[in-house]
DNA sequence: TTCGGATTCCAACTCATGTTAAGATTGATG
DNA sequence: CATCAATCTTAACATGAGTTGGAATCCGAA
């Protein structure tokens, strides 16, 4: 009798580490609080002291800072069968928000529940600091992006990034996946403007390198699209050797 | 008969963890290989596979990235205590480069003796995690940093974050700090170009903010930097309760 | 002490991106 | 199916930051 929610955990964990038996038994016990909740909801904010990670399901949430002057700056979107207050378990505090983006399924796991996870299962304790590694892998990569490549290779890196993670988990359809995000969210990933943003949109469809219609994305040029991004996916580390 | 290296990375812990009297001895048993290196030295390189980790223990060091078109990112600084690619721990490979940005002390400790380590202290174990998670949040204000905040904003930031954790392992002295880096490498931390640094420079001093003679920084109006920008300290976790 | 390379500083000019404002589309809702 | 709010699009204009090039300093090495 194992919690649907815990499959897409599942799916996650085995696409970059290596677990046994006993160890997805043990995921599987977790107990988990299901919740749904509606687009653009904030499900932990920044100065809360959260006593449960947030295991995401279905849907996508993102995480923002504010800062003082009001400027939004999002520091990552997540997928399916990601944790993305995983941190929380070591940070007391939450040093910003996590946003659902779209209506989203929702699993809250208790930090005693995994605490003692860590402790009886080691591997499963790597496994999720991994997993938090591989976080600040992409926030490396972000800093990148958004410090030395100009609005057009970001966006590129963006798309290209959101497609091979998307990928990983099966979330993508013919060289395309959906993500219903708005121009003002996009340019708030990116460090630009909304102006610049519907630009940039109109550059890259205008090149043929994509097309976006309703939430849908279909990348047509993929290999031009990283060409032009300068992406090279070691950060991910998408494999249990990497 | 403890290799003085480990003295510096136990400041370190110990300002924002909790160990025991075990805990400490664990780590002083630790076998380090000591080395000395220059300035401007690559400790590990993007792509390598390294089997042990680099403890900081006198000297700056950073972490790189360089885009394909040549264009190079500082990702952090590091100061003493620190262990700069402990994510290698459970990434195997590295996907950014780390290297010395002043003459640094550094003990070796392999992966095997980490990995030990954290099976036999469970609290060390998540000592350690609890450091690349605030290293990761470290990460996280680089990007809004990068990403939403002027020039002139950053600068500060960057300062002021600098001074906050250099004071916490106790290398500040009367409000300042040294730290040997030419403009070059402030503009690639900061995302903008070095005659852009050297402008926003001359603005702060001439605001009275800030002097900087030879590597020596001094923070004048410590209060009006932190405004201008937008400081909050929360994501540096600097307190275990944080 | 002198030399040469690195670093800092400065000014003139260019350009990518931001800002503001206004229509045009779209999509929910009664 | 009319209406309204949100989103997207486009244009005109403003500006922060990049680029280039060169002078002034600094500093270690001979």
């Amino acid at each position: 009798m194992m919690a649907p929610v815990a499959t897409a955990l599942l799916t996650k964990l085995t696409t970059s580490n290596v677990l046994d038996g006993e160890d997805i038994q043990a995921i599987q016990r977790l107990p988990i609080r299901f919740r749904e909740l509606d687009a653009r909801q904030i499900i932990v904010a920044d100065g809360e002291r959260p006593a449960e990670c947030c295991l995401l399901a279905e849907g996508f949430t993102f995480r923002s800072k504010t800062t003082f002057d009001g400027l939004r700056q999002i520091l990552s979107l997540h997928v399916p069968g990601e944790i993305p207050d995983l941190q929380s378990l070591h940070l007391k505090v939450m040093d910003h928000d996590l946003v659902t983006l779209t209506p989203c399924e929702l699993g809250f796991i208790p930090h005693d529940a995994l605490r003692q996870l860590n402790r009886e299962r080691p591997n499963v304790a790597s496994a999720l600091w991994r997993e938090t590694l591989i976080d600040a892998a992409i926030f490396r990569e972000w800093i990148v992006n958004v410090g030395r490549r100009s609005a057009t290779a970001r966006m590129a890196h963006f798309f290209i990034e959101l497609f091979r993670r998307l990928e990983a988990v099966g979330r993508t359809r013919d060289g395309g996946f959906e993500l219903p995000i708005t121009q003002v969210e996009l340019a708030d990933c990116l460090g630009i403007s909304t102006v610049h943003v519907n630009r940039v949109l109109q550059d890259l469809r205008k090149e043929g390198l994509l097309t976006v219609n309703r939430a849908n994305f279909h990348l047509l040029e993929r290999k031009k699209l990283e060409q032009l991004a300068g992406f090279d996916p070691t950060y991910l580390h998408q494999h249990p050797d990497l």
